[in-house]
RNA sequence: GCGCCCGUAGCUCAGCUGGAUAGAGCACCGGAUUCCUAAUCCGGGGGUCGCAGGUUCGAGUCCUGCCGGGCGCACCA
């Protein structure tokens, strides 16, 4: 239950109420009409605005509409105040009792609460990682993987059906330059003697591509047709490159799942040529008028030193917000990048995604206009692009920059990180910040085990709701700590402030969840659940300062049942936001 | 030169899509605490929300123009 939205519809259903009756005149468009917790809390639990942006609409000063609505609201049972402040704000005081039976309700649904129905199974696309398969993951990877993977659970959550998707460039150059460089590996190998770096120059040096020669030499299905590549190596045989390719991709899965990532499908772009999808986009967007031969104007100020000026095959992307119309063609005929990148879009709306979201890295911020007017112009509007870009993720160690190179030239490697710090870490420091603002990451910080560490502070809150329970059960054997016993456990015995508050901060979970989902902007739950566990470490220290307040009461079991319960629905909610972030909840910390 | 992103306390950042007196952590200052439910707690000072206009009942949030920083800028992906 999203207690915001449940009072929303009392409000909504007042308003109704007094139309009938004939104090307010007909009100259609409630649209701006919000309910939400107040920003200081000695206003009350519940603040809505409705009388001032109905007072328009109703003819009435905010203040006289408000004085007409509160009576109305005052009626409801676990309504205890109504106040009319500042400019025409209601604020409501709800009863305790309502905030408490949130506690069951949290009980009952364990981690689903917070689950909501928002997003009616709408179909999401979510695109993320999408690294060419020329090289390993690097840490600059790691972010756009986490946050595409958090953002995907979250939408979950709130209802879409989503599915998470790599888009797979495995044709065009850079692949042509993969092949290149594997084939010059294998023949090293073949020959015994190291080719000169200089062979090396535009390829791809990484040790990667030669433990893909080695596996190609290894592997009885390929290893027959080696001597065959070699021979014709200035065409790029077609076997090579699949071999490659498949290679890269595996080894990129393989990093990705040290991440605990897993993707719902892998699309290819190769695969997209050659069913003929780039000439059907284009043939679509020709008839719409949307292509024409013309030639670019230079770009001002720093001039590309071959610039030629030429005639080129442009799409119309300034009828769609761009800044320039766009080439599909290269000089040598072939498909531009964005070319391929029509159709794969167009694609993903074809397979049912009215709502498509990109993750991208800070460099391609260039391209995101582009791509949403390419969207535009190829479903006439009926789809929506949004692309979350990345920024750089700055890698220190106690403030000094970090340069790990063991495998794959001057980079640190996905697999670097996780190795170094843990999963877990990586995972959430990631979703710490807004994804367009650049984020620090520094491996002593993020492993210190104090409440700098946001990490840790979030997981031991819910270690500590764990060994509350381990105390429990070894003061008081004898209680029943069942999850029937706890659900069913005297929570009107909470009537401590700090208990309520806490109580009320779980009650904004589904609240959050919405938000955060509409939004798309998982780190708005990473900073919630640093909130709970501020919440609830102060709680706990109140304890050590008062034995009255410490969740086991030895002489009182079933004001202890109470607060178990209680600590039993801050682990889970805790646990909640932790599985949309993919981060395991530890029990115990070490 | 153009486009996108960013600019909030000394530092690192939130600010719930336009609401009330702009918040948190670190750092700083002042107190408490040797407690066992290990890995502190309470309080305090500190702000021209980059600058200037505009929109309206109301702007950190939206619009315009500047200033500063990052990224990008035909034919790579």
């Amino acid at each position: 239950m999203n207690v915001f939205a449940h009072f929303r519809d009392q409000v909504v259903a007042a308003i109704e109420s007094l139309v009938s009756a004939g104090s307010l005149p007909p009100l259609d468009d409630l649209s701006k009409l919000s309910v939400e917790p107040p920003r200081d809390p000695e206003h009350g639990d519940i603040a809505t605005n409705a009388a001032m942006v109905l007072s328009k609409p109703a003819g009435m000063k905010p203040r006289d509409l408000a004085g007409l609505l509160a009576p109305e609201l005052e009626k409801l049972d676990v309504v205890d105040g109504v106040d009319i402040a500042g400019p025409g704000f209601i604020n409501l005081r709800i009863a305790d009792a309502f905030w408490r039976a949130r506690v069951a309700d949290i009980l009952a649904a364990g981690t689903a609460w917070g689950d909501s129905a928002m997003g009616a199974g709408e179909p999401v696309n979510v695109e993320y990682v999408s690294v060419n398969p020329t090289g390993l993951l690097h840490v600059g990877h790691a972010r756009g993987a986490v946050f595409g993977d958090a953002l995907a659970a979250l939408l979950a959550k709130a209802g879409y059906a989503v599915t998470k998707e790599y888009y797979v460039n495995d044709a065009g150059g850079q692949i042509d330059a993969l092949t290149r460089s594997f084939l010059k590996r294998l023949q090293e190998i073949r020959s015994g003697e190291a080719l000169p770096d200089s062979e090396f120059e535009g390829l791809y040096p990484g040790e990667e591509v030669i433990d893909a020669a080695k596996a190609a030499l290894a592997d009885p299905a390929v290893s027959g047709e080696v001597e065959g590549w070699l021979a014709d190596s200035g065409r790029l045989p077609d076997g090579a490159r699949v071999f490659a390719v498949a290679y890269m991709l595996d080894r990129i899965r393989e990093d990705l799942a040290e991440l605990g990532i897993h993707h719902d499908l892998f699309s290819s772009e190769r695969a997209l040529v050659e069913a003929g999808a780039v000439d059907e986009a284009l043939a679509d967007l020709e008839a719409k008028g949307l292509i024409y031969t013309g030639v670019l104007e230079p770009p001002k100020g720093k001039l590309p030193d071959d610039w030629e000026e030429r005639p080129q095959t442009l799409f119309r992307a300034t009828d769609f917000g761009d800044d320039t119309d766009r080439p599909l063609r290269k000089s040598d005929g072939s498909w531009t990048y964005f070319a391929t990148d029509i159709a794969y879009h167009r694609d993903k709306v074809r397979r049912g995604f009215n709502t498509l979201i990109d993750v991208w890295g800070a460099d391609h911020g260039g391209y995101v206009k582009r791509m949403q007017a390419a969207v535009k112009a190829v479903t006439g509007g009926a789809a929506a692009l949004d692309v979350k870009i990345c920024q750089l993720v700055n890698l220190t160690n106690r403030g000094e920059p970090v340069k790990m190179s063991k495998r794959a030239g001057n980079v640190v490697t996905v697999r670097d990180v996780v190795e170094e710090v843990g999963r877990d870490v990586v995972r959430f420091i990631m979703l710490t910040r807004k994804n367009d603002a650049p984020l620090d990451f520094d491996f002593a910080k993020v492993t210190e085990q104090s409440k700098d560490n946001p990490v840790f502070y979030v997981q031991y809150a819910h270690a500590r709701s764990h060994s509350v329970f381990r105390q429990a059960r070894e003061a008081l054997p004898d209680l029943d700590l069942s999850e029937a016993a706890l659900a069913s456990a005297p929570v009107d015995r909470l009537t401590d402030k700090g208990e309520l508050s806490l109580i009320k901060r779980l009650a904004g979970w589904p609240r959050i969840i919405e938000s955060a989902a509409e939004a798309h902007e998982p780190h708005r739950i990473a900073f919630y659940l640093y909130d709970i566990a501020a919440d609830f470490h102060a709680h706990w220290n109140r304890g050590r300062e008062d034995p009255r307040l410490r969740f086991v009461a030895e002489d009182d079991a079933e004001l202890t049942l109470a607060r178990l319960a209680l600590v039993r629905a801050v682990g889970t909610v805790v646990a909640s936001g932790l599985e949309i972030f993919g981060v395991e909840p530890v029990e115990e910390m070490r």
